[in-house]
DNA sequence: GCTTGACCTTGTAGCGACTATAACCTTCAT
DNA sequence: ATGAAGGTTATAGTCGCTACAAGGTCAAGC
């Protein structure tokens, strides 16, 4: 009722879906093009077609990218999702994988806070003249005494 | 001595900056292009020559790269730092800017971080069919209860 | 029946900060 | 004189979208 658009129960078009879903209909075409989701059927017009199914796996895609996945790695999952006989290992292997990435990404700008914040603090001056910061960022490294 | 290019004292080739500064050529190139850096002059085959000087600057940018910010920012920095005048303010607010982000940046992956961990822990399984990740991921949100 | 406007279609180009490739030229040591 | 290791340009690719242009379709109101 929020739209004039008539939706069947168990069908949506591209926009409907990209509402249920939280994602937006050239980036659901964007998936489609590069494979995470298969071609859709088309409706006589030639619109894209989708069913729940297809919902629940675009539902999952995007719950593997705020995870921060990449799509490769999506793709892999949803492999490995499509074949119930396949290692669990593998599925794991993936997720510890990006929780040890997610860890050193932190540890990095967990640093680079640090200097940021010794930069802040270091700097009362009134123009750059002065500037600590600017000063800081100058700076030779000091040549290897002698 | 390392390599058959003779260096002159006071000039490199883009391969010597490259190294002195912890840089590649191609990004050397990408940033004169942009005007990050001024066109270097050139040898008399068309090679570029760089001074001392532009190896500070060089230094200044992978610096201020280290911490972070983007080219625009640095750009932004580099007019400030050429202008002795200009009130450190400026450079400060860039800093400042800078540093929420990055704790955005690190508010947001760690609770990616913890989010995975749970995943991780979740799984003791075998195979896909009974794995608690995959099921996780798939899970539709609880439709809301009446 | 016609218009309006929101939707859909395709294709192409752009983002940031590089990286990769190709095809060619220069310098230096042997 | 040759070969390797430099340098030069231009162009396209990376990732995960996003923006735009030029058009076709659909439902509703008049």
């Amino acid at each position: 009722m929020k739209h004039h658009t008539t939706a069947a129960r168990d069908h949506f078009t591209i926009g409907q879906l990209a509402t249920l879903t939280g994602t937006k209909p050239v980036t659901i075409r964007y998936y489609e093009r590069t494979g995470l989701l298969s071609p859709a059927n088309r409706s006589a017009a030639g619109y894209r077609l989708y069913t729940p199914n297809e919902r629940d796996r675009l539902d999952f895609i995007r719950r593997c990218r705020r995870l921060g996945l990449g799509l490769d790695e999506v793709r892999a999952l949803l492999r490995l999702s499509d074949d119930r006989a396949a290692p669990c290992r593998q599925v794991d292997a993936i997720i510890h994988r990006q929780l040890e990435q997610v860890r050193e990404r932190i540890r990095d700008l967990q640093s680079l806070e640090r200097e940021l914040e010794r930069l802040e603090l270091g700097c009362q001056a009134e123009t750059v003249e002065a500037c600590k910061i600017i000063e800081a960022l100058s700076r030779r490294d000091e040549p290897t005494p002698v």
